[in-house]
RNA sequence: CGGCUCGUAGCUCAGCUGGUAGAGCACGUGACUCUUAAUCAUGGGGUCGUGGGUUCGAUCCCCACCGAGCCGACCA
């Protein structure tokens, strides 16, 4: 009996795997399947004068057939890539019927089916590296079919493009779209180059508390959680800055940490509620040391991924080489408004903004303001990496004062792309001070920010033991990942970025059709003509629906018994 | 949170000043031993996102909702 929640053919697939048991073939048989070549190997390494690979054993999936009678070309991928194969009905069949070509290869299998198979490599007539194949073993059954992908001379035809889609089914996407899986393997070795350029300096990687029964390190709001043995609020992190420094404290001369952190904020093309970050803590530095850092450190990740300092994002090349240029904030501001504010109060700087057409509210202070001209005026014009050092002190609670600027802290962002990629800063590790920041925090939380930052008592317990002084960074590895692979979106970067679920309709449960006496085997036939509850058959006319039952049973071939007239009347008048 | 756009077959898409739908690929059947977006013949497949409204009649018009994308707001 056809199952008509599937269409026909997850319904066709499931019979062929039936079909194959019947034939002794196990579609999911719990044999290795030992592989000797590697496709990207076969391809790069024929040559049909070394007579090489001449017994080779490899495995993947299907993605596409041409079957020519008793000859047939496939097309095997594996994680490395694609070669054609060449499948004879006289190789793999031995028997009178060919029962192994003609009914398991041709109609059994399909695109999608995970394979091995055995032979050698040859070159065909149409200048082709292709695997002659002389016995293939199923691996696993593909039920349902794939997106076909098509391709010629470069050009991509009927391509899986669908955002929705590639990221809810992010299997799919990265089956039938093999650039999506190029990203995702850069994503990682940029972090690898990352660590290792750390390593290599010395610094620990470590691990901190994701949940936190106090949230710090960033101006954010938490996600909120229960842990039940302690009935006790935990939140998931926004940063770890404030444990990495626990642990300068503590002796370490340098800490660092890849994150997930988690801010409950809202979702676009470049925010995910959890996303990554790589924080690093150095003691006896200063945050004019940590700029060469990043430098140095970018400029690897660039030469490491692309084997050059410049980089294609959109329609620009992006040239990571060093020294990058760096402005203070102030500086930054002239340069692209031609105002120099150094010295304004905060009644010209509100003047000063108006007249940028900046927008500004009453309840912002000086930093806020100034850091409001800054973001509308000069970050998005700051395509190649540029460093913006000296922060106004309101916006950075956890950083130093400046050395020798009244108001500032030193702090210094990289922005790449109009966009930040790194935040540091020479660590405030006066605990007296850090108080006093925290207290001023309190004060913006109880005026409604809800990001405001939380007085931590032990950090600032940790720091009145004496934290060397240190320079500290922060840099979102998702955001640099949607540079160094020119991806436009942050989801593109992240396999499963977060979604809105997928609603399923609601349906009745079988004891609300079967308590009006419907038999269980018409209840999905109801549901797949839309009763997806009982209430939905009311005041139908009996006779209407009789026929329609009848007439999808049959139609289906679903082979039930039809139910007679004055039973469909009765379940109707039940609901009543 | 606001503006715009989108949601039709397994996939990519077309369609209609409103008369319950088409194509290509995929799939079924048949032909074909070097093909390559294989080809040829033939066939099946759709509650046109969900729910209301207008209408004799809605996939199409209107409203609401759900989901997605882009832009903006907020936010790093």
């Amino acid at each position: 009996m056809p199952n008509i929640e599937l269409n026909e053919q997850e319904q066709i697939r499931r019979n062929s795997r039936e079909e194959l048991k019947k034939l002794g073939i196990n579609p999911y048989p719990a044999d290795e399947y030992r592989e000797n070549a590697s496709i990207q190997g076969i391809l790069a390494e024929f040559s049909p004068d070394r007579k090489n690979f001449q017994d080779v054993s490899i495995a993947g999936r299907i993605m596409s057939r041409r079957i020519m009678g008793s000859a047939s070309f496939v097309e095997l991928q594996d994680a490395t890539g694609r070669i054609q194969l060449y499948v004879r009905r006289e190789d793999i069949s031995t028997d009178e019927n060919a029962t192994l070509y003609n009914t398991v290869f041709k109609k059994l299998l399909d695109i999608g089916d995970i394979i091995g198979v055995k032979g050698f490599v040859f070159t065909t007539q149409m200048g082709e590296v292709t695997v002659h194949v002389k016995e293939f073993t199923l691996l696993s059954k593909s039920l349902k079919p794939l997106p076909i992908v098509k391709e010629k001379d470069g050009k991509v035809y009927d391509a899986f493009t669908d955002p929705e889609m590639r990221y809810r089914q992010r299997y799919v996407d990265l089956v039938v779209n093999p650039q999506v899986r190029d990203v995702f393997v850069k994503r990682t070795h940029l972090v690898n180059s990352m660590r290792e350029f750390l390593n290599q300096r010395g610094y620990l990687e470590v691990e901190t508390p994701v949940l936190q029964p106090l949230y710090g390190g960033a101006a954010a709001r938490p996600f909120k959680t229960h842990h039940n043995t302690l009935d006790q609020t935990l939140y998931l992190r926004i940063a770890n800055e404030l444990y990495l420094k626990r642990l300068i404290v503590g002796g370490y001369d340098g800490v660092y940490e890849f994150s997930k952190d988690f801010r409950n904020e809202g979702m676009d093309r470049f925010h995910n509620p959890e996303f990554t970050q790589v924080e690093l803590y150095v003691a006896y530095r200063d945050y004019a040391w940590m700029m060469n850092l990043v430098e140095e450190m970018i400029e690897k990740v660039a030469l490491d991924l692309h084997g050059t300092t410049q980089v294609k994002v959109g329609d620009r090349i992006i040239d990571f080489k060093r020294p990058w240029k760096r402005y203070t904030m102030y500086e930054a501001i002239r340069e692209y408004t031609r105002i120099d504010i150094s010295n304004m109060d905060e009644a010209r700087l509100i003047e000063t903004a108006n007249k940028l057409g900046v927008p500004v509210d009453p309840t912002m202070g000086k930093g806020k303001i100034i850091d409001q001209i800054f973001g509308e005026k000069c970050e998005p014009n700051l395509v190649q990496p540029t460093f913006i050092m000296d922060y106004p002190i309101e916006m950075s609670p956890l950083a130093k004062k400046h050395r020798s600027k009244e108001g500032l802290v030193e702090r210094f962002e990289a922005i790449c792309n109009g966009k930040e990629l790194c935040n540091a800063f020479s660590e405030l590790n006066d605990p007296i001070d850090q108080r006093e920041r925290f207290e001023q925090q309190l004060i913006l939380g109880k005026r409604g920010d809800e990001e405001a930052m939380v007085l931590d008592e032990d950090f600032l317990r940790a720091l009145e033991y004496g934290m060397p002084p240190t320079a500290g960074l922060g840099i979102g590895i998702d955001r640099l990942s949607m540079i160094m692979t020119n991806q436009g979106s942050i989801q593109d970067v992240l396999f499963f970025p977060q979604m809105r679920p997928e609603k399923k309709a609601v349906t009745d449960e079988p004891a609300t059709y079967t308590a009006l006496g419907i038999q269980e085997a018409w209840i999905p036939v109801l549901q797949k003509m839309g009763f997806l509850q009982v209430s939905m058959l009311k005041e139908l006319n009996p006779n209407k629906l009789h026929q329609d039952l009848c007439g999808f049973n049959k139609k289906n071939k679903m082979e039930l018994k039809n139910p007679s007239q004055e039973e469909v009347k009765e379940w109707i008048t039940k609901i009543g």
